[in-house]
DNA sequence: TTGAAAGCGCTAACAC
DNA sequence: GTGTTAGCGCTTTCAA
């Protein structure tokens, strides 16, 4: 592989000389750049990003920290849309994505920061990690540009994105009151999870803006898994008949919760409506399609990248982006009409 | 950030010292191991693997090159699996994934190939990209290490994997026969895929090993589509309403001809029996659940990455590698008992 | 407009 | 066992 030392060769010039004439300095006379130039094509030269990155301290890469990239394969593509998101971005402003493996298995395992360290990626975007997550706070605390996805935090080089998730649940709740629902219960994620309190308190909130009870009794936590909400909402509708209608903290665990509310033969939505979280591909498809809170995951991932990069080229001054979100109203919600009991 | 000259100097040794300490060499006193390490610690050392792989001219990094990553957001998770099988086995051979943002639309784009020797990668995996991709073709011709994801290509150091389609597809053909259909038509991607080819093939086979008569007429190109295999099953069920079972090639496919014989006013699978592949997440949410072949795509994106690295470090000898598929027997086929027309 | 030289952080002969 | 030295391929003062 040639490199510019070769090029300097053939052209008869210094590498020097080479050099600015590659990266575009003015102080190169017009014909010998011109030269330099069909010689480094003629030589199928690339230029080395490393070495270059070695001697300019930024490689123009970003890292990558992903939890939930195992076998199990989410049924939900959230994950994927952000990741999609941000490669959107970065392919327009040329920056590299480096998907770290942090084997859990291996032994000797680095930390994130470790691995950032070692690659020296200009900064990092960080998705479904925990916010205890003693790696995260070590990163946190570390001095490396970073931008969290759904979890808070702020710093000089910290931003993240988010969406409204207090905004989000208080638009399911209206919707369900707006059709005559009161007795409303919810099945949250697990109380770990930063969007989870958030839309925990949206759910509070919505109901008192609109003088209902909140009843601590009717939210219990599905843990984000389809069967564990199964379970638990089917103990909740047994334990409490007069509920009309259920919110989830996310789309997966409102099927959990359909198939709950079949096990007690209930109909979907006639006997109990239900709101989702996410709007993931699935939502639509089921039957009946699910009514739920939309999520633009990709623009959430987009959003990042921009943050991440304003916060490493000084120009982004904000440090929170909010990202929108919208009620999806499908079949699993309808007026409330009978009084049960 | 300290580095190796730093610890050199607060051990009062050579770098040439350090750097064997460092790296586990046998030929430094314990002792010296010992403080080195220490002071590594103390001053929160890390190895730049920039410089590292600027002299050993390989970085333990493996480029990732994928189409079809954009905001339209695959339904299916394919992609996604795929890099999570990557992503399992880079975590074991500590590799890491660089995924390279190939923007369409910025100027003076880089192809493949300049933007794998610029990062210097050590390997390549392809997936998504067509055949007939010049940037591909360029890539192949280069020396740089490669593997494809359902391309086939052989050389010293190109390989790819896949699953079986010619076999899969016959997998089908056998149950939908076993089933006494007999007018079986086939919804088919495109003719520029291996895959589409290979299903068509095993479409073909599966009929003549069965001593059923092929068709031409019964099919049709999809174009991986939902909406346009909706459009063209439509007009191939108006045709040939003696058709009984249908093939696709895709599992979004099949939920756009079951669309469309709904459009018809066929029960699916009372009259009209449907087989996808794939096995998306969705495939078993739909109602009714779709038959299908499934195709472990978390393994192929394993298997392409250990591919990979046994071409890289020169272990593994076999090019092709084969993943299996497995008839996913749902609810979209039935046994065919009436006679049409 | 060009070049010489230093250095980014690291490894690897080759001495001692 | 340990140090000296020479690079890897590049950018960037500083001089000419």
């Amino acid at each position: 592989m040639s490199t510019i030392k070769d090029i300097a060769k053939a052209a008869g010039v210094s590498i020097t000389t080479v050099s600015r004439a590659l990266n575009g300095y003015s102080d190169v006379s017009i014909k010998t750049k011109q030269r330099i130039h069909d010689i480094a094509k003629e030589l199928e030269y690339s230029p080395n990003a490393l070495a270059r990155s070695l001697v300019m301290k930024k490689t123009k890469t970003i890292g990558l920290l992903v939890s939930g990239l195992n076998r199990s394969g989410s049924k939900d593509h959230i994950v994927m849309d952000v990741l999609t998101g941000i490669h959107e971005y970065c392919g327009e402003y040329e920056y590299d994505i480096v998907l770290f493996s942090t084997s859990t298995s291996r032994q000797g395992e680095k930390t994130y920061t470790q691995l950032c360290r070692e690659r020296r990626v200009d900064g990092v975007i960080v998705q479904g990690i925990k916010k205890d997550d003693p790696y995260l706070i070590e990163i946190l605390n570390s001095d490396i540009p970073c931008v969290l996805v759904d979890v808070p935090a702020e710093g000089e080089k910290v931003g993240f994105v988010t969406t409204d998730n207090v905004e989000g649940a208080m638009k399911a709740i209206d919707h369900l009151v707006s059709l005559g629902h009161d007795k409303i219960a919810m099945v949250n994620g697990h109380d770990q999870a930063f969007v989870s309190q958030e839309r925990l308190k949206g759910f509070k909130l919505g109901l008192e803006n609109l003088e209902k009870t909140f009843h601590p009794r009717l939210v219990v936590n599905g843990d984000y898994d389809e069967a564990i909400s199964e379970e638990k909402a089917f103990q909740l509708l047994q334990h409490h008949p007069e509920i009309t209608a259920v919110f989830c903290a996310s789309d997966l665990m409102a099927f959990g919760v359909m198939r709950a509310a079949r096990r007690h033969g209930l109909r979907v939505p006639e006997d109990l409506s239900i709101v989702g979280y996410d709007d993931i591909a699935l939502a639509s498809y089921v039957s009946p399609p699910l009514t739920t809170i939309a999520q633009d995951t990709f623009e959430m991932g987009y959003a990042a990248a921009r943050l991440l990069v304003g916060i490493l080229e000084e120009t982004e001054v904000e440090r929170i982006c909010m990202v929108d979100n919208e009620l999806k109203i499908r079949e699993t919600t309808i007026k409330q009409a009978k009084i049960k009991k």
